[in-house]
DNA sequence: AAACATTTTTAGTTTTGTCTAAAAATATAA
DNA sequence: TTATATTTTTAGACAAAACTAAAAATGTTT
C-alpha cells in the first residue's frame, strides 16, 4: 500500500462519514487539492485491489477491507497526535501536519506499543475518537454549540474544524476541551452568540459556534 | 528532498566514513540493492542540487550541504531507535526497520523535542553516536574485540554489524553493551577466542570478535 | 602496447502518480 | 423535450525512479 493510496483511502473514509451515497471523484479531488481525472485513475486502482467499490459515474465507496485500512491510518494519526501533545509538549494546532507523515509508518507493533505507552487514550487532542486495535470506534454523543439551547450548561468536547487558525483563535479566547460553556444570548441579526465560558463572558460569531462540539453535563 | 534522495545521501555518507576517495556507483548500488545505472541517474540529480560532487567515472563525494543533510537523517534514525527501545520496550534487533521509516519524518521541532524527551542520548541502542542538533558527532575511542590483546579487560560498547541475526546471537550468549569482556585465549587454527564475559566462560568465532566494539577500562 | 576483463555510463523502457484537453455522460433549465 | 450546463471519464503527456541491454571508459594481463 503506497503513501498515495493511503491518502486516498483516508479521504474517502472521512467523506463517507454521514454519507450513504457514493463519494464523487470531484469531492475527493477537492479534498486532496488534485484533479478529478487523477482521482478516477487512482479509484480504479483501489477498486482493482478490492479496497473500494467503483462504478463509472456512480461515485465510490469503501469495502470492509478498505474501511479497515482507512481506520488504521486514522488510528495512527490520532495516536501520534496524542503523543506529540502529551509527551513532546506540542500544542494542538501544531500536531496535524506531523501526524500526516507519521500516520504512514508501517509497524503494527509500533502502533500498539505507542497506544499502550499513551495509556490507551480514547480521544485525540481535538476530541476525535481513537479507533482501538480492532478498528472499533467508541460512539460519543456530542452536538454542535450552534445547535444548543439557550442557558443549557455544556462542556466543550471537540472541534469540527481543526485548522491551526481556528485552534489558535480558541487558545486566544481561552476555550479548550473541558471548558464549561453556556449560551447567554443570541443576536438575531447575525446569529452571533454571547457565551459564558468558565464564568467569563464572551461574544463569538455563528461560525465559531458551528465548529465547536459540546456535550450536556 | 524525496525519500529516495535521502536514502542515497545516507548510503553515500556511510560509505564515506574512513574513505577519502570518491564512492563508486557500484558500491552504492550494492549497498542499496539496486543497479549502477540507477545510481548514475540519481547521483546526477544530487549533483545538480549541490548535495554531492560527481565527475564521470570518478565516483562521488558529499558536499558540506549533502553531509549535513545525511547527518540529520542519521540523527533522526538513531534518536528513534533510542525511543523505541527506551520508551516502547522494543529489543535492539527490532528497531532498525522501523527507524528506516521514521528517519524520513520532516519536522525539526519533532526531532529536537524527541531528543529532549529522551534526555539527549549520546548513543543509540547499538552503541553508535547520535549527532547533536548542529550535526556534531562526539568521537569515542573504541576498537574491535578481534584487535584486542590477550587478558586486556574491556567493556563492550557497540556492534559493527547490527543485523537482527547477530544481535539475537549476542542476546543468546548474554553479551550486551556494558558487558565486561576479557580474552582468555586464542585458537591458532581458526582464530576463535575463548572469552570471559561477566565472569562466564564462552567461546566465539573470529567473525563474532570482528563485529564487537570494545573499550579498555 | 595490444587484448581482455571490469566498471561505468548512455539509451531506451517501464511503472506510478500526476496533469491538461477533449469527449462522453449526467443533471438542470428553458 | 430539447438545449445548456456541469460532472466525469478518456486520451495523451510528463516527471520521478527504477530497470535491461549496449556502448564507452578504465583497469589488468599478457
Ligand atoms: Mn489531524
Ligand atoms: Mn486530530
Ligand atoms: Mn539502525
Ligand atoms: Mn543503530
Amino acid at each position: 500500500m503506497t503513501y498515495s493510496e493511503e491518502n486516498y483511502l483516508k479521504v474517502i473514509y472521512h467523506l463517507s462519514i454521514g454519507n450513504t451515497k457514493g463519494i464523487t471523484t470531484n469531492a475527493i479531488a477537492n479534498e486532496m487539492d488534485s484533479k478529478p481525472s487523477s482521482v478516477t485513475d487512482m479509484v480504479k486502482k483501489l477498486a482493482e485491489k478490492d479496497l473500494v467499490i467503483y462504478k463509472k459515474y456512480q461515485g465510490v465507496s469503501l469495502t470492509d477491507k478498505g474501511r479497515q485500512h482507512a481506520v488504521m491510518i486514522v488510528r495512527k494519526h490520532r495516536l501520534w497526535e496524542v503523543f506529540l501533545v502529551e509527551k513532546l509538549d506540542f500544542s494542538w494546532d501544531e500536531v496535524h501536519d506531523v501526524a500526516e507523515q507519521l500516520e504512514h509508518i508501517k509497524s503494527e507493533k509500533l502502533t500498539d506499543k505507542l497506544d499502550e505507552f499513551l495509556d490507551f487514550p480514547t480521544e485525540d487532542p481535538h476530541g476525535d475518537p481513537i479507533p482501538d486495535r480492532e478498528g472499533k470506534i467508541a460512539k460519543v454523543e456530542k452536538q454542535l454549540l450552534s445547535e444548543t439551547e439557550l442557558h443549557q450548561k455544556v462542556i466543550c468536547v471537540g472541534v469540527k474544524d481543526s485548522s491551526a487558525s481556528f485552534l489558535q483563535y480558541l487558545d486566544k479566547q481561552q476555550i479548550a476541551l473541558g471548558s464549561s460553556i453556556e449560551i447567554v444570548s443570541r443576536e438575531h441579526f447575525d446569529q452571533s452568540l454571547t457565551l459564558k465560558v468558565n464564568d467569563r463572558q464572551l461574544s463569538v460569531s455563528y461560525k465559531i459556534a458551528a465548529n465547536l462540539f459540546v456535550k450536556t453535563v
